[in-house]
DNA sequence: AAACCACCTG
DNA sequence: CAGGTGGTTT
């Protein structure tokens, strides 16, 4: 009967397996020990260009949109939703016509100019060079919003408010140039001292992987009945180690710049104008109901809930401690937004926590904190098949459209995405599973969309259940935030799941039959059973997890269900295998309570 | 009508 | 694995 061990099937069923998996488990950045590889270029300069240059952004659109919100404008006849794309319309549109009267500029515009772009290029400059293109175009978008908001200023405040003279401002603000250089440098020295560290914790690794590998293969028998799982762990630690030590000096990093860089911000740019008008709009949003919610509506949300957050102080500190606080009382806050899932908070008086930052970025990807592009069409937005599996996929095809079919002075801002997200994407799926495990859910945040380590753990739960209800999929993944959408994409996963199993069962049962087996008893299914290979590879592929027992009877009811009903020709019938499903059904187990942490992975 | 499902397809 | 479709149930 070949439903038990094959022979090849003893050939190290889990070996190759782990081998693979093993070396995968390394982060992939970490192999390299040349020092300037991707690792280095991505932690010395992108990534952080990026946060900078986002908080540069934020600044300058809150301060634009400030403006545009002053009351004057007769924004109260409008509803928030009009106002809000109308504002990016505007914020858009205002761009390029002010390219058109550029001439206007005089000549202490063209000066601050030239400063803030001597920082953004600064920061935007990365050691391969290749964000040089982009840096510019970008800080042509970033001037663009300057200048017209010195414009707005201009207009509206000059009977009250006169500008500093051009040359009392000057030494002040190379000052400051200085000063954000200095920090800039710092920061340059802490990440190096990040890739000293990381390349020696990971020749620790290295080695100390060597002398396993010796181990292992003086007692490769041993080694090949255990699965390999203590030298598994011990990889894990590492990794844990190596995890921990990248977040710890890279938050540090990022948090000190944030904080310099935000107080410089705050002393350079005019104080925000605040209007109560414009927020009391914002707040009076309605909170939609997420179900009801399409992926445009959540986009243009999430734009709008971004510069609201970076609109005001006040709001800033209280959506802080909210997140800190009780769910029921940040709930009990009407919100355009819910703030679990602000896309990016920034505080002046109370700093993010760090981890927060690399959460984000994990989180949402690069593009969404820092594209900031309301003006793309929706759809590009959307998460496609690929994007689920490889988060940063979507960000190539995206680029490319957008160039194509939007304006020159858009392909700068959409450029940002692409300038560090090779380097971001080696990393995902580790730091991912870090953040998860991290202040994510000490904070009770949670996701908005499906990651693949929620794929993962929905694979190992279907070794206890194969048809979940809605419900117990809303008790096992508490980190997300259920809609429609979600749910029916889990509950489609679970379709999926099936969908493979049950083709394996009639697979394996028709096998059966061919190679003449006669009695159902037969049928057995065990851990060496091909058909357990076939299956544990579809839903465990690392093999790092212990299929209980339970699985192996069901699977075994269920093999042998297709043999009885295929011997008795009812396959014959359309629905024959509704009966078999019917039967199955019922043999879902409890999925154990380690399941509901939202850190399981 | 909505939710859920299996089936088919790419 | 997701999209689409059609069937079934509530």
């Amino acid at each position: 009967m070949n439903l038990s061990p094959s022979e090849h099937s003893m050939h190290k069923p889990s070996d190759g397996c782990m081998e693979d998996s093993k070396a995968e488990h390394l982060l992939p950045c970490y192999r390299r020990s040349t020092y300037d590889g991707p690792l280095a270029s991505y932690h010395s300069g992108s990534i952080i260009s990026h946060l900078l240059r986002k908080t540069l952004h934020n600044k300058l659109t809150s301060l634009d949109n400030n403006l545009l919100y002053l009351p004057s404008a007769n924004t109260s006849g409008l509803d928030p939703e009009s106002s809000r794309t109308e504002d990016f319309a505007q914020d858009d549109h205002s761009c390029t016509s002010f390219k058109d009267e550029d001439l206007s500029v005089n000549e202490h515009l063209q000066a601050k100019r030239a400063r803030v772009e001597n920082i953004i290029r600064g920061m935007a400059a990365s050691p391969n060079g290749r964000s040089h293109r982009e840096a510019e175009s970008e800080c042509e978008a970033v001037r663009c919003r300057r200048d017209l908001l010195k414009e707005n200023k201009r207009k509206q405040r000059l009977p009250q408010h006169q500008e500093p003279s051009h040359s009392s401002t000057k030494t002040s603000k190379d000052e400051e140039c200085h000063k954000l250089k200095e920090q800039l440098q710092s920061m340059q020295r802490l990440l190096h001292q990040l890739q000293e560290k990381i390349s020696h914790v990971h020749e620790q690794n290295y080695s100390e992987n060597e002398e396993r590998e010796d181990v292992r293969s003086e007692h490769d028998q041993v080694k090949v009945e255990t699965g390999g799982f203590s030298s598994d762990r011990a990889v894990k630690n590492l990794q844990e180690t190596l995890k921990c030590e990248l977040t710890r000096t890279v938050s540090e990093s990022v948090d000190m710049v944030f904080r310099k860089l935000s107080m410089t911000l705050l002393n350079q740019s005019p104080q925000p104008c605040h209007s109560p008008e414009y927020s009391e709009t914002e707040k009076r949003i309605p909170d939609d109901s997420p179900s009801e919610l399409s992926d445009s509506d959540e986009s243009i949300k999430a734009s709008s809930a971004e510069h609201f957050e970076s609109n005001s102080l006040e709001h800033q500190t209280e959506a802080l401690s909210l997140v800190v606080r009780k769910p029921s009382l940040s709930q009990a806050v009407k919100r355009p937004y819910p703030l679990h899932q602000t896309p990016f908070q920034f505080g002046y008086s109370a700093p993010l926590h760090d981890s927060q930052i690399l959460e984000h970025l994990l989180k949402y990807g690069p593009h969404s904190a820092f594209s900031a592009l309301p003006c793309l069409p929706a759809a590009l937005e959307r998460s496609s098949p690929d994007s689920m599996e490889h988060p940063w996929e979507s960000v190539g095809m995206r680029s490319k459209v957008s160039s194509g079919h939007l304006g020159q002075h858009q392909t700068g801002l959409v450029s940002v995405d692409t300038l560090c997200l090779p380097r971001v994407k080696m990393e995902c799926g580790d730091l991912q599973s870090l953040a998860e495990r991290s202040s994510f859910m000490t904070l009770n945040i949670s996701f908005e969309r499906l990651t693949p380590n929620h794929l993962k753990k929905a694979k190992l739960m279907f070794f206890y259940t194969r048809y979940p209800s809605s419900n117990l999929l809303k008790n096992f993944f508490p980190d997300v935030k259920f809609n429609r959408c979600i749910t029916s994409q889990l509950i489609k996963w679970f379709s999926n799941f099936r969908e493979f199993y049950y083709i394996q069962m009639e697979k394996f049962a028709r096998q059966a039959i061919i190679d003449g087996v006669n009695d159902v008893k037969d049928i057995l299914v065990t851990r060496e059973s091909e058909l357990f290979r076939a299956l544990n590879m579809h839903y465990n592929k690392a093999n790092d997890f212990q299929v209980p027992d339970r699985f192996l009877e069901v699977a075994e009811i269920t093999l042998q269900e297709f043999y009885s009903a295929i011997s008795l020709s009812r396959d014959s019938d359309p629905s024959w295998k509704k009966a078999i499903y019917k039967v199955i059904c019922k043999l879902d187990s409890d999925v154990p309570e380690d399941f509901k942490s939202p850190s399981y992975l």
